[in-house]
DNA sequence: CTCCAAATGCAAGATTGTTTGCATTAGCAT
DNA sequence: ATGCTAATGCAAACAATCTTGCATTTGGAG
């Protein structure tokens, strides 16, 4: 097999283990707070020693990011409404579904806590792909002609998800409160006058 | 003395441990990182003993955020630069100023974790009083005539902050890439424009 | 099938974090 | 000054977290 490292054991029990304990960690964090977060209680829950997850992971912060990554990677769609600013307005709709839940918040307070180069690595591509991925909704607009050809899709994004985050993690309001459509038509219009753009 | 619960012991010692232990709380804060950051390490770099840290906060997560509430609510000075964009630029930096220590890094990843009513109560209160003095800004620019008499100081701040935040917390991108002037730019036209009013 | 090594299980121990009861210190009121 | 009591210091016990050495299991290669 090409493209794999010399002594790994990739089938077989050590996915299932992968698996059990990612989904454990996730049931942990979905019910009892960063605070009572521990790689105990998610051996226990995966049916699997506590010792093979410290060495796995070492971190409960390794784990968390772990198992948040690996959820929310394939928790959003990508919408098509035809317009931008429909776009925009459905994506964030769904971003804020998926953040209101106990499990994100906690996922997220755990998993902002490492800095090492490992991880900075993880994050770092991760991103990459979500925003290269939420990027084809400014791509199609650009296409459509709705906004300049050098519109710069990341920031856009950015400045579209972020308030969600700042709620969720810095000031604490509900993101109930928030305004998508609001939001949504401020980005869109901000992208059609130029505003937005690369390099500027 | 009216006002003061009847058997608080406001100056002299309590003042003093109170001061010495945040101020302690900060430096370990700056130089370690939220997973090193402990009450007995606090305790020892405040000369104080690390029970009565244990009984005034608690845990690691409220004394982190009393520590940072309480260095930058003083902080952020109100530029007045005659233009709600140029206002908006300077604000925007000297955030950014601050965010970028890793005093900044570590007390926010702390205290993101507490999700209790106390800590609630606190930071709503600590944000409620922030967005209020930042929102003298927004105030001066309405009376300009610069912006709609009925725009929402609190989301325009909201959104010319989140970005910073976002980095920060969650994609770990670095903020000395953010554009602040154009950021500054895109709240102020959006502001102009009408696109950032009460109750829309 | 057989062998080898990686991954896991297991137990024990080291370390660190947290709590508790009691003695002591030091504000504040009288 | 003097007494009262909150706040702190102190030590010891407790609990949770993390590490380590070794036996066992299991997937994959020959």
């Amino acid at each position: 097999m090409a493209g794999v490292v010399k002594g790994s054991r990739t089938g077989g029990r050590s996915a299932k283990v992968r698996t059990a304990v990612l989904e454990a960690a996730r049931a942990a964090m979905a019910e009892d707070g960063p605070r009572a977060f521990s790689l105990a209680d998610v051996a226990t829950r995966a049916g699997v020693h506590h010792t093979s997850i410290y060495r796995r992971w070492k971190t409960r912060e390794a784990l968390a990011l772990d198992a948040w990554l690996d959820l929310s990677g394939r928790a959003l769609p990508l919408p098509d409404t035809g317009s931008l600013e429909g776009d925009f307005a459905l994506f964030l709709d769904a971003l804020r579904a998926l953040l209101v839940t106990p499990l994100a918040r906690n996922a997220l307070v755990l998993a902002s806590g490492l800095d090492d180069e490992a991880s900075r690595g993880v994050r770092s591509a991760f991103w990459s792909e979500r925003f290269s991925a939420a990027g084809e909704m400014v791509e199609t607009a650009r296409r459509r002609g709705e906004i300049p050809q050098d519109t710069d899709a990341e920031q856009a994004l950015e400045w579209l998800i972020a308030p969600l985050y700042l709620r969720l993690l810095v000031t604490g309001k509900p993101l109930e409160g928030f305004d998508v459509k609001a939001a949504a038509q401020r980005v869109t219009s901000a992208c059609r006058t130029g505003l937005v753009m690369q390099q500027a």
